[in-house]
DNA sequence: TCTACGATTTGGATCAATCCAAAAACAAAA
DNA sequence: TTTTGTTTTTGGATTGATCCAAATCGTAGA
């Protein structure tokens, strides 16, 4: 038995541990792997002859034994619901370069506004044993979901939307400013007939947004008021603008929901023949990078989506730190971003929009 | 020592394991284990205790436990080059309603077309065990990396863009033939001026784009021939165009290497007071859902983003289940989707893409 | 009743790391 | 030289599942 070492040599290719290491530079399996984590205890001569073994043999690192033995696994579930949505991409893009610079992986899922779709892929994460998730709650999302994660354990940020009672972690943009912003915008252009245009009332991104409108319009005492709910797409900003220019008095300008909805809206009035920017004025939400071109350029709420993903990373990051720790909320505040659409500048063309 | 039970109810919340399960419902650690793979090996009536068991204790499999001693981690890495980009954003979720059908997750990373962090990424899923890597590499990958991959025994499906010699594995789109088929839209329409904006030579998916050009201006006996590489950006397609158009002969259409490209092109038409699509006809690569707006809307080689992310996870997963067959290449057909652009179209507005 | 055989079930070894209490090595003070 | 006190290093236990050869259970056939 302990008469040799029981060298399985016969398998093809059997991968080299932290033991190999241990033989080869004349330490222990616990000594390689202090220097694999940077402990400061070990000395420094040891430190090096252990690097030099395990360039020489070709470690690697398995992550997957020391989270089972560790508590950490260096990894963050995201999950959101639209993924071919620009702005998730941008989005994505700042959560991955917050976590990279932890040396955290994300594991991404779609749930497509489906619940159930979340459920399985939150459950999935869990079993993988992430870290802790960032989630853009699924529209219909049961507001316990949070509960149920917290009886999990489970570090959790909610990202744009949020479901559920406070205090919970959060990470997103002022909307209800936002709104306010280009209303004050347009108002101070002599607007007095504003619509909303989109959003369901299935969460809090939709609710912020119309609070914020029937706010801005109370500030400035104006009477009309004309909120129409839809999908979040570009067909149903198209769809919507014949009606509501065939009524009276129509409105003289549309806010809406996000660019996909303004897009649509611009070319439905185009298609009834006004040109957006100087029959009807039109704003979006998120100034995604398209929104500079078209025709006009579109005026849009910036809601930044590479830098609240970074924030909810960070976040994400904090919290998984110190589990315990009072939750936050990080709300960005939006900027407006005003081209042509509103009316109210002259620049009939301008440059495209400063790449990143 | 084994007289009692050695219960470390000190310590709070010890996860469920296979053994409490076990002890629960009165059978063996392996049996459990054999239930949750659902083997057909065991009898009806015992799975069903074994599954009111795992019910009743709220059992969480460890897919990090399961993967140190199976070789599965049921996990692929994605690695792409500009997740912001909304080609990707699609293609990313038909990875994702392929693999989800297979109970697999993925890691995505964002190597914004550097080498270098492409292969920290690259080495970072290793020590994570990805079963497989989906990749698209970025522009300058050094074409040995396929080999390191292979020396890595890791499974590797290169997407849209390939380095290295033959056979691989591959998914992606025929540029060459979408291309032509643009060239002979164009030239059926009477064009004789046709000129290419846009790519590097850094990778395969511009030399396949040049090569499909030079053919099909060959086939068609065409003399004029112009092709000026730059970056794949709305500002690069913006900026190409005022000296272009000041040639003489100037091109009377262009062919962009993708929709971001067209889109600037079309900007700067617009800004020498030219009208896409009536002075000079444009067509973009990808049709990504914005194409089907603007003025005018773009006529654009739709290159099935979606698809591709599909047939690329699938095409993984066989590799992944049989790591030694025979090299693949999936390479799907584009499709011309003509709109006013390109001049061919009568319509001055067209209703938005219809959504998925 | 005993044997054989297929259908189920099982315990011990294993995967590759970390944790932790204790040992070893070394230096400085008594 | 012994004692004390730091640094470093170590081996055994542990994490939670799978693999595999062997044991057990039923039951049909001799």
């Amino acid at each position: 038995m302990s008469q040799d070492t029981p060298r399985p040599d016969s398998r093809a290719s059997r991968s080299v541990t932290l033991q190999d290491i241990a033989a080869h530079a004349g330490v222990s399996r616990s000594t390689v792997s202090l220097v694999l984590r940077e402990s400061p205890l070990v000395a420094e001569g040891t430190r090096r002859r252990v690097q030099r073994s395990i360039k020489a043999l070709g470690y690697v690192y398995n992550r997957g034994a020391a989270a089972l033995r560790g508590q950490r696994t260096a990894t963050l579930g995201v999950v959101v619901y639209d993924i071919a949505n620009p702005f998730f991409g941008a989005m994505v893009a700042g959560i991955d370069a917050a976590l990279n610079r932890e040396g955290y992986v994300s594991f991404l899922a779609n749930s497509e506004d489906s619940p159930a779709r979340q459920q399985r892929f939150l459950e999935r994460m869990r079993e993988h044993r992430v870290d802790g998730i960032l989630l853009c709650p699924a529209e219909g999302t049961a507001p316990d979901l949070i509960d149920t994660l917290t009886s999990w354990q489970m570090p959790c940020v909610q990202v744009l939307r949020h479901v559920g009672e406070p205090p919970f972690d959060y990470a997103g943009t002022d909307f209800r400013r936002g709104v306010g912003l280009a209303i004050d915008h347009l108002v101070a252009q002599g607007h007095e007939r504003i619509a909303f245009l989109g959003g369901h009332i299935g969460h809090s991104a939709t609710r912020e947004r119309w609070q914020g409108y029937r706010e801005a319009l109370a500030r400035h005492g104006l009477a009309y008021q004309r909120l129409l709910r839809s999908d979040v797409t570009r067909r149903a900003g198209f769809e919507l603008i014949p009606a509501l220019m065939a009524e009276s008095p129509a409105p003289t300008a549309v806010l809406c929901h996000n660019d996909l909805v303004a897009f649509g809206a611009m070319l439905g009035l185009k298609r009834l023949g006004r040109v957006p920017g100087r029959d009807c004025a039109v704003i979006g939400t998120d100034d995604l990078e398209e929104a500079a071109l078209g025709d006009p350029a579109l005026t849009s709420i910036a809601t930044h989506p590479h830098a609240v993903g970074e924030e909810a990373a960070r976040l994400a990051l904090r919290r998984i730190g110190n589990p315990d720790g009072a939750r936050e909320q990080v709300v960005l505040s939006p900027r407006l971003q005003v081209r042509d659409s509103c009316g109210a500048l002259s620049t009939p063309l301008e440059s495209p929009a400063t790449t990143t």
